[in-house]
DNA sequence: TATGAATGAGAATTCATTCAT
DNA sequence: AATGAATGAATTCTCATTCAT
């Protein structure tokens, strides 16, 4: 018999949306385990066994929402067009970039961050996190051989991750520390400090 | 009321190293949470009544190796003197230091990556990276002001601040793909993103 | 974090009862150190995790028996109202209601043992057997009140404590004594030790 | 193999007198489980392996503790030699009994209690208790015997058992009651109890 | 005699998950 | 669809006691 539900009436759609909602919330604050399943039903407002119905266990939800939410970065990236950008500098443009990605925060970084302490242990959880890595990588390859003439980096693709896992993880340390005293200039060295590499 | 034993005996000085070991391989594999007490006992081949001998619960282990082997960042750096590099080109000595870090991966990132995802659940655990963040901060800082004339940074602060990250995060994340495919140019594009950034 | 349960449906009403039956009988013969939780589930014929359903720990479920049952006494009093025995000899009036508490022994006395030993190291056992001892006494302060001119006590309050206690006290030492070798007497001395006391 | 260690030499004996004060104040604070050996050797100021080297376990010093401070009152009683008060009131020769019983409760009382909620548990301590009681009831009974044509008791070894009780039971309660809130009255009232109880 | 390191059985407690209603 | 009572495996941690030194 199917296990979880695939909501068809509306009532259900809105249930499921509810948990997937506390289940963030719960998620992004305590991680996988440090969240319970009760918990996540109650600030739904529905019963364990109704969590259940839709979700084949929390596990199952965690990789729902770092599908979802890290996968946020990539949707940026794909909707940053390049040829829109004809005639900038190119530092504008990768601050116009980093700014994008920046106001993602909140709603990545912290799951984020706990998915990444799950991936030696959780061959699933590493291979959701390496596929999302890897396709920012190919976006920016794609990028990068756009203005391919304009660059000056020795590997194109070592490149592409390099400025993919600044776009992670220093913006998210940035984030974290900005959290308590906020820096303006942050972006601007982070548009700098990209450019600076990439382009002469 | 009974407290963790200050091993006196050279005999518990030898088990409390055992226990350290074990502890530093599991947590590494498997973070805090992944990792239970009686395991960790086994792999130092110790009981368990010796494990909570010499630490008061798990974690405070944890929070012992966290110290240990983050704090082995700023011991290189320390180590670094920019006196002795008088001379070079600025992008080798930043490929020198790179180096120097980089060395310290295996002992240093899979636990750093465990001890990330518990900053927001545990405010001592923030606490101690938060700080070790920052003498890497100042530490950098020093750095930066002994050649100060060559740098080309708006905010020598915000500057320190992500170099630090860069060699703590996006170092360990291109360990962490290396693991997979080794790519002899990492180090070289790093130092070229080092110091493009920060010197003319 | 997770509450313990108040039972909506009737089974899990029936389910706390069963719990709370094998609690009594248990703590009232090991005490509560000497009792454990796994064995009380095992009395009540529910496993441990229905135990820590209902009751946080063993603790509170303790407390909410000598609560209980320690409360008896003083249900006995207030039933007995000295309206009723006018005209009767005070001699018998007295044996009248001692009869009344020792009926209450074999509920009463063993769990009473055991949680007055916990005074010391529990304030909250302390303060709930010291609100009840205070109860008795300002309840048999009132009854004193109603007999005053035949009194022949120097402070009313002193003896109502003395008598407290020996209702308390007394009784269930005499109690636990009977129970190896029956003393009809018994019951006769108290009455005359009290009714003595009190009245001239 | 001799067990536990006769001292002989005077280090020894001093050793082991430092052992059982330690014991004393901690089992009369938290009992015989809320106490555990190690913190008894380290308030004697002796490693725990000395701690067994005296005493077979933690339950055989409690015992040996019982045996002492529990004896007391039988001591005090066998002290009190009626032949002295030839001539006196009976309430006053009762009055003086009760102080000299007054006098121990300190070191009396709180291990009392906490042996008392072991009774059921443990038939040694049963014994040790029963035969301290059985000894006052009959140290008791000569003495009321010696006043037996001035007494009003219809039974004598009740009365006798009634006594020892109220010296036992209602004059630890008072005791500790009284810790709060001193009632100078309370010996008077006693008195009366008893001597009105006894005594024509 | 004295020490204190080591042991491990045992107790408390949690929580993901199932299933009868 | 939804509920929430029940389960019990898994884990943490304590402490009485032993024994090699």
């Amino acid at each position: 018999m199917a296990k979880t539900r695939n909501p068809i009436q509306e009532r259900g759609l809105d249930t499921k949306l509810r948990i997937i909602e506390a289940g963030f919330a719960s998620f992004s604050r305590k991680g996988l385990h440090g969240t319970n399943s009760r918990e996540i039903a109650a600030a739904a407002g529905v019963s364990i066994g109704t969590f259940y119905t839709y979700f084949k266990d929390k596990r199952q939800l965690f990789i729902e929402l770092i599908q979802t939410h890290c996968g946020k970065i990539l949707e940026v990236l794909n909707t940053f067009q390049v040829e829109n950008y004809q005639g900038q500098e190119p530092r504008e443009v990768v601050r116009t970039l980093i700014c994008a990605v920046w106001a993602l925060h909140d709603s990545v970084y912290p799951l984020n961050q706990k998915a990444m302490a799950l991936r030696q242990m959780d061959p699933e959880i590493d291979r959701i996190i390496a596929e999302q890595e890897e396709a920012i990588m190919r976006r920016l390859m794609l990028v990068l051989q756009g203005v391919q003439d304009k660059l000056r980096v020795r590997d194109m693709e070592t490149a592409a991750w390099l400025v993919g896992w600044i776009i992670k993880e220093v913006m998210f340390s940035a984030h974290r520390a900005n959290l308590k005293a906020d820096n303006p200039q942050l972006l601007d060295e982070l548009a700098d400090l990209v450019s600076r590499y990439l382009f002469a």
